[in-house]
DNA sequence: ATAGGCGCCTGCTGGC
DNA sequence: TGCCAGCAGGCGCCTA
């Protein structure tokens, strides 16, 4: 579910709600998460401020002085300040000091809350992971050397978090739209007006989808309850059949690097 | 090293 | 009405 833009509405909602607060108590579910929540750590996040909530492609940080959580939403987790009766499958639960909770939900449970001792072991997690650089600071050349030595699909390559860190399905069809490339196009064929082309086109859909609170679907909320709005702005993805806003022609849905990939058959040739 | 396929989970939808 | 296959915004592990 939730790709870049839902994340960052995430952080930017729970901002005001968390900073200088402090949890006063932890309650966690049976059922696991993709990575279970150490008992361990009740009493290292406990009575601590929290000093800034951050985002990293698609994972939320909490910094807590000096040791921080490292939340991830799968697809469909839920990360909100909230009072009053619980939703089911609400996993983890951290009490404020102002009696308010901060709830993890996640139906699916392909997301985790992780506790790092300090910043410098969850950049060694990042980097174990080579996660890439965010959109926004994407560097043209390095985006084309990328693109340049591989044999893989465009689409392929936007879902690879080490090329770039956030872009999920959806924002990745969105971008090759934007950009007029074909998604089974391969890297190594990309020229360097058309690998630019697609690097702005990345950072104008993700920035038009966080101007709208990124896209609901299903399961998707902000830390504060509120859906997104961008769904209605789809181009291509979840059009299947539907005419493109540019030409009217239908948009086709293939699956590529198994995944559903929608474009337009005619704004999105492979040449040109 | 790298690319594709599958598994992890639950819930909803559409076709029979 | 009921059942069941197929599908879903992510990622990590396995294999070739």
């Amino acid at each position: 579910m939730p790709e870049l833009p839902e994340v960052e509405t995430v952080v930017r909602d729970l901002r005001p709600l968390l900073v200088g607060r402090s949890f006063a108590r932890v309650e966690v579910g049976r059922k696991k998460l993709r990575r279970r929540w150490s008992r361990a750590w009740d009493t290292l996040v406990l009575e601590r401020r929290v000093q800034a909530i951050t985002r990293r492609g698609k994972w939320i940080v909490i910094d807590l002085g000096e040791p921080c959580l490292c939340v991830h939403l799968g697809m469909t987790g839920q990360f909100t300040v909230a009072n009053g009766s619980r939703e089911s499958h609400t996993h983890i639960v951290f009490t404020l000091d102002n009696e308010r909770e901060l709830r993890f939900r996640d139906v699916r449970r392909f997301g985790s809350i992780v506790y790092y001792a300090d910043r410098t072991a969850l950049d060694a997690f990042f980097a174990a992971n080579r996660l890439g650089p965010e959109p926004f600071e994407l560097q043209t050349d390095a985006f084309r050397e990328s693109l340049r030595r591989t044999r893989r699909s465009l689409k392929a390559i936007l879902l690879d978090q080490t090329v770039v860190a956030g872009v999920g399905n959806i924002y990745a069809d969105e971008s090759l739209f934007e950009a007029r490339l074909h998604p089974t196009l391969l890297g190594h064929r990309v020229t360097a007006q058309q690998a630019e082309r697609l690097r702005a086109a990345i950072v104008a859909v993700l920035e038009r989808a966080i101007a709208k609170r990124g896209s609901t679907i299903r399961d998707y909320i902000g830390g504060s309850g509120l859906e997104g709005g961008f769904q209605i702005e789809f181009r291509v993805y979840g059009r299947t059949g539907e005419a493109c806003v540019r030409c009217q022609t239908p948009i086709e849905r293939i699956v590529l690097a198994g995944r559903s990939t929608h474009f337009c058959p005619k704004c999105q040739r492979k040449r040109g």
